[in-house]
RNA sequence: AGAUCCGUAGCUCAGCCUGGUUAGAGCACUACACUGAUAAUGUAGGGGUCAGCAGUUCAAAUCUGCUCGGGUCUACCA
């Protein structure tokens, strides 16, 4: 390796220069390839990149979840393991044939019209990958290191291939199934929606719908029977709450006409009715009441909790209203006022009660329903705990074609299904009067008539309307029609994840999920409350669903590999006289639409098979990614198995039911494995507002722009360190300026300064290390700070956190090491020999470095290896090209002293005590004071501060310290409670006791420490006080300026004497000097010879402190002269003098 | 509607798990110092109903419940 002898020294930080250069260097010796092959033989650890879709920009939330997953895999480089990083691209999917069609100027509708499937699906291979260059440069700048050599692309043959095996897989397995499934669909646009497009802005909207409360006439049978009971015994009768009810009570029963009460704001789906649900524990009562409209009497049962929806209770607790409460008033007109409560009872206890068909027409009559679904039994009351009391009436009108819920419980008690409206949004042949009509407006007819509300006067007129009304609701409405959507019954193929539920919630108990909670509860309940996986899409542009049946649906077949398939064409063309092997050749295959579509296959039973028309869900292609990536078990079978499954993976919080779903789900189902066992989440990236980004909001922060104006690093640390991923991140430019100056321009600083005296003496660590314990104080304990570092940094990493890793790093750099051990040991870098304490100055600095750019390599990789390769050019202490080539620091615990740590705090405390008293009475640094007394409460805090009095003596330039014994009784002292310790034992006296330690006394503290406990009297109960059980602390001393912090307090004799006041002018003249040297020009170590023109008593300070003088300023001589006309004035303590100082030589 | 995260100084965040009596830091602001690291540094100052309410406790930013506000995901259902 060629040395330098050398350190570089920079004009200025320029991180993006910095990090130009270093992408140069790392491209020219393949730094990233190296840093993988360098760890063969060693223990894999398994990353999986979640691909992202190329067609769109990156943007700055990409740089967060990918500075993640980059820090997490540098880190375990240099922890020794192999990390090989296969990069990926997400090609398929709605967002992609969107892009398309907007390009292209056409809807959904036009593809097989005005542009072929062919020519569709081709435009969008090409749209995939249209920003993979942007992408593969952010990638670059940011310094994410990631195989983009040889990715998984989902759209190739041998990815889709892989997904095909694994289809099959579940085929076999029983866990691949077709079935109807309630989905949105717009009858204007003709097609099924997914989530996604009914999640575009503005396709919720607030309608008006006219809704009906429909009654539906109960049957008298043995389940029904205690109904009717009731009626007849009209309610036990003596709860009545209102007078003037004689009548009603009186009266015999007027009708034994019962009804259920259904709310709907969709009466459109009332022929399709099937069945009545009700919540298992809700309350439901009997009513004898009459029909609104018709004025006619009637019995209707609906929830409790609902009736002042209908009646008339104004001031009436519900919850007190018993069997034969009964009411007779008229206090609102709108509402009910006459009514007698007859029976309560649970919904559980009507179940299975039947009732007579709503609106009976041909189309829906019961032989139809039974001729569909053989052996349904329809028009019963059904439980379910989907029901609530929030609206309506607490029994809900089930129509299993136009609802989830309708669909689910009524497949449970097999009531039958109705679809009675068409693709089109009308109403099927066969209804009566409603026959073909549409039931919303889908075609803009201009005189349309609402077919709900012409239901609505049906039901009112037969007796069979309860309450009809507008009801203003949110309802999604297809985001290219603007019309409503309905829920409509679709095929679809599902796999069964329910089938191992437990087993999926088992396994990812032992996933390590950061955050927790994301695990626990929201991925969690999600899989307690999972359905099966809906995988089917009706698009162009993504994975076929490999099966082909018959057209008569009786034979199946899913295809599991292309060998498969080409073997089954290969039938079928010697039977069916087909030519089909030609499509499927290595040049020509394309298992995409239209080609697999058009390849005919060959039942058993020797009939032709079709590919039936769906897709898969793109969600479904990511998740399988851990086997397609390999195109297994095709091949590279080695590969997966040590890839598999993954020890980490990072993507946003919104991935948690997509992908983070879809691994899982597969390693399960297939695997019976996880599929990653840490996953990380982060949160998203807002503007500096809190407000989500987005391009229409014009808050977007383009990364690119970012990253070239402060650098990759500063981005990534500020990313890192500002919130926990997790946390949402509040981006602000501010903040990668502060990061950029407080973090990297102290580092910076600290580099140069250290190379700037370096270069001057010749370090290049050729000594050899000088034991620790051989080395002064300060250095011990920065290497003992160090070390704590270096170990808390480990932990932190190792448990995922990097936030507070970096935090830890900050601190130390600004606050440790720059503040605190540079600053105290500036002169021994530039004063002296090059002898043993100044080596010793050396090592521990350039350890410093050396190990804070391991240290923060993986958060900031440039800046980093620039440093580190500056360094080790010098030294070779390393025999490597990179930082990323070389091991993470491990604390070496012998160092850590914590006392030394400690008593450098007493240090920096004292100094910073001392620091703000000479303020308070205005006297400057570089006046030396006598004397600092410290009141020493022990023997060891006494022990502990001589060890670094030279150091504050030093930093505030004061001649001796002196110590105050805890037993002197010169100071004065206070006492607090030691509120843990007593809060245990006095548990409620703790108050008494505190007041009364606040007015203690000097005698009363003195007594207490003297005789080591106290008697203290509280409410007559006497209280045994030791010494551990309070605080004391010293407060004042008398005559003394003091100042304290916790427990520490210092005072300053601020006398100054004239042998003081002398060496401070001679202080004072030699920084101005030192200025004057310093703008002339010269060099470091130029001596100088000097004349000064001073008056009587400035002449005598600086003649006293002339040794002094001449060594600080590197004068040989320093003459005195009567007077310098052309020399430079300086002001002394307000004394003006003239010098001129020469450089020898 | 459900789940989850968040709410502490003008801004960005610690502290909360494990309750303890003056609630911290950085930035920004103001003033004064310092100066062979200088696009630095020190000291001092102002700035807080710890979102709100209730509870537990001798003691609550911290534990519990509810409410409000913001984000995300899921759902949108009579």
């Amino acid at each position: 390796m060629a040395m330098n002898a050398k350190y570089r020294e920079f004009t200025g930080l320029n991180l993006p220069a910095f990090e130009q250069e270093v992408l140069a260097n790392w491209t020219e010796k393949q730094a990233f390839e190296k840093s993988v092959s360098l760890r063969d033989g060693t223990v894999p650890f398994v990353f999986y990149e979640g691909p992202p879709s190329a067609n769109g920009m990156p943007g700055i939330h990409h740089v967060i979840s990918r500075t993640l997953k980059d820090l997490v895999c540098r880190y375990k480089t240099m922890k020794g393991f192999q990390v090989k990083r296969k990069g990926g691209w997400d090609t398929h999917g709605l967002p992609i044939e969107l892009g398309v069609e907007k390009e292209l100027g056409i809807t959904k509708e036009d593809i097989g019209k005005k542009i072929s499937v062919e020519e569709y699906n081709a435009k969008c291979r090409e749209a995939v990958l249209r920003y993979k260059d942007k992408w593969d440069e952010i990638t670059k700048k940011m310094g994410y290191w990631v195989d983009l050599n040889d990715p998984y692309i989902t759209f190739k043959n041998d990815y889709i291939e892989t997904l095909w095996w694994l289809l099959s897989e579940l085929y076999k397995k029983g866990l691949l199934y077709e079935s109807v499934s309630i989905q949105p669909y717009s009858p204007a646009a003709g097609t099924g929606l997914s989530s996604h497009e009914l999640n575009q802005p503005g396709t919720y909207k607030d309608v008006k719908d006219t809704s009906a409360v429909a009654m539906f006439k109960a049957i008298r049978n043995a389940k029904s029977e205690f109904l009717f009971k009731a009626i007849e015994t009209r309610g036990s009768s003596d709860n009545t709450q209102i007078s003037n009810v004689q009548q009603l009570l009186d009266a015999k029963p007027q009708t034994s006409d019962t009804f259920f009460l259904a709310w709907t704001t969709t009466p459109w789906t009332l022929p399709s009715n099937l069945g009545l649900t009700v919540g298992p524990n809700i309350d439901y009562v009997l009513v004898e009441t009459y029909n609104p409209y018709l004025h006619v009497p009637i019995n209707v049962v609906l929830a409790k909790q609902l009736l002042n929806k209908y009646f008339d209770l104004t001031d009436i607790d519900i919850n007190s209203i018993k069997t034969g409460f009964a009411l007779d008033s008229h206090i609102d007109t709108k509402k009910i006022s006459k009514l007698k409560i007859l029976a309560e009872f649970k919904g559980s206890d009507i179940e299975g009660c039947e009732y007579e068909q709503l609106l009976p027409y041909e189309a829906n009559s019961p032989k139809v329903i039974e001729e569909l679904t053989p052996g349904a039994k329809p028009f019963r009351v059904l439980v379910d705990s989907f029901v609530t009391t929030e609206d309506g009436t607490g029994i809900v009108h089930t129509a299993p074609a136009f609802g989830a819920d309708d669909f689910k419980v009524g497949k449970k008690y097999n009531i039958g299904i109705l679809t009675m409206v068409d693709r089109q949004g009308k109403f099927v042949d066969g209804l009566g009067e409603f026959s073909n009509r549409y039931v919303k407006n889908y075609k803009d007819e201009k005189d349309y008539v609402d077919v709900n509300v012409d239901i609505s006067v049906k039901l009112k007129k037969e007796n069979r309307a309860f309450k009809v009304e507008k009801y203003e609701h949110s309802y999604p409405h297809c985001w290219r029609t603007d019309k409503p959507v309905l829920y409509y019954p679709l095929d679809a193929w599902f796999i069964k994840t329910t089938a191992i539920k437990d087993r999926m919630v088992e396994l990812n108990k032992t996933i390590n999920w950061k955050p927790k909670s994301t695990g626990e509860g929201r991925f969690g309940n999600w899989l307690e409350n999972m359905v099966d996986w809906n995988l089917s899409r009706s698009r162009y542009w993504g994975t076929p669903l490999p099966i082909w049946r018959t057209d008569d649906g009786e034979e199946e077949v899913c295809i599991g590999s292309v060998e498969e398939l080409r073997a089954g064409a290969r039938k079928a063309d010697e039977v069916l006289g087909l030519a089909q092997s030609s499509k499927l050749t290595a040049d020509s295959l394309d298992l995409h639409k239209p080609y697999v579509d058009e390849i005919i296959l060959l039942s058993p039973s020797g009939k032709p098979m079709k590919r039936v028309p769906d897709l898969i869900d793109v969600w479904f292609d990511s998740g399988a990614m851990p086997y397609a990536q390999w195109h297994y078990p095709f091949g590279n079978k080695e590969d997966f198995k040590n890839a598999f499954p993954a020890d980490f993976i990072a993507e946003g919080v919104d991935q948690t039911r997509g992908w983070f779903y879809t691994l899982h789900a597969i390693a399960c189902l297939l695997f019976d494995s996880v599929a990653y066992k840490t996953v990380v989440s982060n949160g998203l990236v807002l503007d500096k507002n809190g407000n989500k980004m987005s391009k229409r909001l014009g808050n977007v922060v383009n990364p690119f722009e970012t990253i070239e104006k402060f650098g990759a690093d500063a981005t990534r640390w500020y990313l890192i360190t500002n919130a926990s991923p997790w946390d949402n991140l509040k981006f602000d430019i501010e903040g990668i300026k502060e990061v950029q100056r407080k973090f990297f321009g102290t580092l910076y600083n600290t580099y140069q300064f250290f190379a700037l005296y370096s270069n001057v003496d010749g370090f290049a660590f050729k000594e050899a290390y000088i034991p620790v314990s051989e080395r002064p104080e300060i250095d011990r304990w920065i290497l003992s700070s160090l070390n704590t570092v270096v170990k808390k940094v480990n932990e932190y990493m190792d448990d995922y956190e990097p936030t507070q890793a970096g935090r830890v790093i900050e601190d130390f750099v600004d606050e440790h090491l720059s503040n605190w051990y540079v600053r105290l040991c500036r002169r021994r870098f530039w004063k002296g020999e090059y002898e043993q304490d100044k080596i010793c100055a050396y090592q521990t600095l350039y350890e410093c470095l050396e190990t804070i750019t391991r240290l923060i390599a993986p958060i900031s990789p440039f800046f980093s290896d620039a440093v580190f390769q500056n360094l080790n050019a010098v030294t070779g202490r390393f025999n490597a090209e990179s930082v990323h080539h070389v091991d993470f620091p491990v604390a070496n615990e012998s160092v850590i002293d914590e006392l030394l740590e400690e008593r450098m705090q007493l240090a920096q405390d004292a100094s910073s005590l001392v620091l703000s008293l000479r303020k308070k009475v205005n006297i400057k640094v570089r006046q030396p004071l006598q004397k600092v007394l410290i009141p020493a409460l022990s023997a060891s805090m006494k022990e502990q501060l001589q060890k670094v009095e030279d150091l504050v003596k030093a930093e505030v330039n004061v001649k001796e310290i002196e110590y105050l014994s805890p037993d002197n009784t010169f100071i004065s002292k206070k006492i607090k409670p030691n509120f843990v310790a007593l809060g245990k034992k006095l548990g409620p006296k703790m108050k008494a006791v505190s007041a009364a330690l606040a007015q203690f006394t000097q005698e009363d503290i003195a007594l207490l420490e003297k005789e080591g406990q106290y008697n203290l009297p509280v409410d007559g109960e006497p209280v045994i006080l030791q010494t551990t059980d309070v605080e004391i602390s010293s407060e004042d001393i008398p005559g003394w300026t003091v100042a304290n912090k916790g427990s520490l307090t210092v005072a300053v004799d601020v006398t100054i004497t004239p042998e003081l006041e002398a060496e401070g002018n001679a202080r004072e003249f030699v920084n101005r000097i030192q200025k004057i040297r310093k703008d002339s020009g010269f060099e470091l170590t130029d001596r100088v010879s000097l004349k000064v023109a001073a008056a009587n008593g400035m002449k005598d300070s600086l003649a006293q402190f002339k040794d002094y003088i001449c060594a600080e300023i590197l004068a040989d001589s320093l003459d005195f002269e009567a007077e310098i006309p052309d020399g430079i004035q300086i002001d002394i303590n307000d004394v003006l003098l003239n010098v001129i100082v020469l450089k020898k030589g």
